[in-house]
DNA sequence: GTCTATAGAGGGATAGAC
DNA sequence: GTCTATCCCTCTATAGAC
């Protein structure tokens, strides 16, 4: 809830994650709040990463932070909605479409784009389950259940058989799972995502 | 670390997870305990989980918790170490066995089998899945880790190409997700379990 | 084996100066 | 926009009686 006061939203392009130091010039103070954030709710766990150590690791006051997000929630919730607007954009995009097997295939192509063409958003997917148990109590955690539920459907009717869900499901796990699960094996981030999306396209087929 | 003072470790054949009330005879304290805070754990998550919600939920006050595990983190550690026996014992199984097609699918199986019948080892890998950046600072957790991607190593050799381990990754991730994606359409357990072995099996073939 | 009471630490959030 | 100082709360864990 509330996107709160601070300067208007920059949000460069930026696909990093590595704001070690203050090399980071480039970003205004609410972006930068929000890449510091994001990196330890990802490694350390949202509930135990403090203010102090997002400011800490900035270079400012507990204090300060709050002039730029009114609580610790909302600096999730900031991170969250532009990977929901994205998701509804395609959801909208898939509204009145035949599900048709060509389509389910755009569908999934398009949604691998979303998510590794803009700011993080495989990042904040990447919070998002590593964090499942903080999210659910969120408002901005349930909106983002209820998209992945649609999304879902799009795949799959909700009455084909159980086996033939899940599979589908599975196509969608892989377009995330797989930038992460390869990493070590295939450093080439594109070589990854084709990979992944190789693997989603056969199991929407039958 | 350590397996405390306490009675003696019963663990008796268990599956349901619905011990809302003192309808749990039949259990003694420290499996209550387990049982109930693995509820918590799951749903509220490990963080957000006061010993005092635990033993509110009891009946009993937080320091007869203590009796019974010396810390928080012991009551996780004795919940995770089941688990990581029955899979040491399939990796056992599998380690001088040839890699065949039909050694890979006898070993999902079996996996399967080990996960649904053993002691609510699936609401163990729940709790896993939901409290990732919890148990990555654990001692147990980091165990639970290797032995996964020991797993995989199994059903996939690591120099294949990515998209095929990718592929054969998912097939584990089948057999845990099935029974919690597909709850709400299909409601018999069996049918949900062999849905996922269905859809495993399928992975693991070319 | 369970209780009451409390120590001791750390967290989120606010007040008000600059 | 950032600071210092502080409030208030919750949590884990321990001490010691019964």
């Amino acid at each position: 809830m509330s996107d709160s006061p601070g300067p208007v939203r920059t949000l460069r392009g930026r696909n990093r994650i590595t704001s070690d130091d203050p090399a980071d010039a480039g970003m205004d103070a609410r972006s930068r709040i929000q890449q510091v954030a994001l990196e330890l709710f990802i490694e350390v766990g949202y509930d135990k990463t403090s203010l102090r150590e997002i400011a800490e690791k900035l270079g400012v006051t507990k204090a300060a932070l709050y002039y730029h997000f009114p609580t610790k929630e909302d600096i999730v919730n900031s991170l969250i909605q532009d990977r929901i607007t994205v998701v509804a954009e395609l959801l909208e995009w898939a509204r009145d479409r035949p599900r048709t097997a060509e389509m389910r295939l755009e569908f999934v192509r398009r949604y691998s784009e979303g998510l590794h063409r803009g700011n993080r958003h495989d990042y904040v997917m990447r919070f998002f389950e590593r964090n499942q148990t903080v999210v659910n109590t969120l408002a901005a955690g349930e909106a983002m259940r209820d998209q992945l539920a649609k999304v879902v459907d799009v795949l799959a009717d909700p009455d084909e058989p159980a086996a033939v869900r899940l599979r589908r499901s599975l196509a969608i796990f892989a377009v995330h799972a797989g930038h992460f699960i390869l990493r070590d094996r295939e450093p080439d981030d594109q070589k990854r995502i084709e990979a992944a999306l190789e693997v989603a396209e056969d199991l929407l087929g039958d």
